[in-house]
Parts: structure tokens; sequence; C-alpha cells
DNA sequence: TAGGCAATTGCGAATATTCGCAAATCCATA
DNA sequence: TATGGATTTGCGAATATTCGCAATTGCCTA
């Protein structure tokens, strides 16, 4: 028996769900990326990056490659991009609710009608 | 000094990183919903509904108005459709390319070249 | 083949999520 | 105003994530 839809789903933006992670997805948008320039650009012990670029790899949506001494990432395949443009969109849209609702809040300081 | 924008986009998929909150933003796609169809949809106790009901809330993708004894909520904003879609095609190709690596593996059993 | 850089793995401690149960709230209506 | 259904809140226990540090592995080159 398969894994239900949503519970795969779930699944899948948990693995999204960490800062680290979504700069390394951001970083591998342009094309394939070795660890060494991962480590450069994030701000994270070598360490804890692996494991997050473990979680990354056992989820499926990158994968590795030995070149020589170090080794590439790239996004395994699926449009990242889109997904994140989407999520951009709706963080924007609430943002913006959040944002129109203070300027309500602060034009109508009477209380409500 | 504002968050990080890759920050609060982990914040984001981590709210979206559970079974029950993936199902009810999937219910609330065609429009507002009343908790109790909620309950009877998604097999979880009332308790624990409002609990994710909550961290929906507290992110901002969804609102909640109080209809005379019964509260309904809704999506707040923004596609959230097109992000599920998003994520759907890239949890299909991932599970694609899983199944045609699965494939390789089967029809070259005799080794690597 | 010894030494060294790059990356990963193992594991324990700190932290965060999740869940169930009891209790509290909010409305409608008797 | 008392009763009752619907929803939420408050915790404590169980579970899962995250992080740092030490140790390990893989590969290049002296």
């Amino acid at each position: 028996m398969p894994v239900p839809l949503y519970q795969a789903k779930a699944e899948f933006f948990r693995m999204l769900g960490h800062p680290v992670r979504i700069r390394v997805l951001e970083l591998l948008q342009d094309g394939p990326v070795p660890v060494r320039d991962l480590l450069a650009a994030i701000d994270v012990e070598p360490p804890n990056l692996s494991q997050h670029l473990a979680v990354l790899r056992r989820s499926g949506i990158v994968t590795s490659a030995r070149e020589g001494s170090s080794v590439v990432y790239q996004l395994a395949g699926g449009d990242v991009a889109d997904l994140m443009r989407a999520a951009r969109r709706i963080l924007t849209a609430m943002l913006t609710d959040q944002h129109d609702l203070l300027e309500e809040l602060r034009s109508s300081d009477v209380g409500t009608p």
C-alpha cells in the first residue's frame, strides 16, 4: 500500500522547512555547485551542512557526484524555481494582507462601527 | 531589521509540513469550510485539529470567523492551489526519476560496464 | 605510501513538535 | 439563567529535529 499523497506532500514540505536547506536549493538553481562553495556561501559548519545535504539527498530533490577531491550537488529534476516562486507569491500575499490590516487598524482607531 | 527571506520561507514550508495541515488547506481550496466539516473529513481529535488550525492561523495562511455556533475557516489569500500544483509537479518528477533509476537497475543486473 | 584537504558519519545534548486529556469558552436555546 | 454542543486552551509526555564535536572515509599529491 502506497504512502497517502497528503503524507508525501507533508514530508516534502517538512524537508524544505529549514533555512539552510532553502539556501542550498536556491544556490543550486543556476546549476551544480560544489560543497566547498555552499560552505563559503552559507555560514554553517561543515558537519551541519553535510547533514542538511543528507536530508535533501534522502528526499531525492538533489543528487551528489564526486568530482576529483570535491563533491558537487545539483537539483534532481522538477522545477524547484517554480515552487519557490509560488511560495514567494503566497508569502507576499500574506504579508500584504497583514500590512493592509495594519493600515486599516491605524486609520480607524475609534473602534468598530 | 526584517527576518531574512530564506528564514521566512523556511517557516512557511515548516508550517505546511504536516499531513493534517495539508489536508485542511486542500479542503479549503473550494471555499470556506466550518470546523465541523473538517473534523468529519480528517480523522483527528477535535483538540488536535484545533491546534493545527491555530498553527495555520498564526502563520496567516487562513482566517477564521464565527458563524452562529460554529467557526468557519478559509484561505487568507494567495494562490495556495498553485503552490500545491508546483509541489505535486516536483514530487511527480522525483518519483519518476526514482522509478526510472529502478528500471535501469533492473535491466542491467550484470554490473556496471 | 604517508600526509593532508574535503566531506561525511556517529552520537549525545539541547530544542521544538505533536498528541491526548481535562478544563475553559462561546453561543444558541430551552 | 441553566443546559448543551462546538471549539479552543493548557498542560505533560512522547517523539522528532537540530547542532556541535570527535572520528572516519575518499582522494590527491608529495
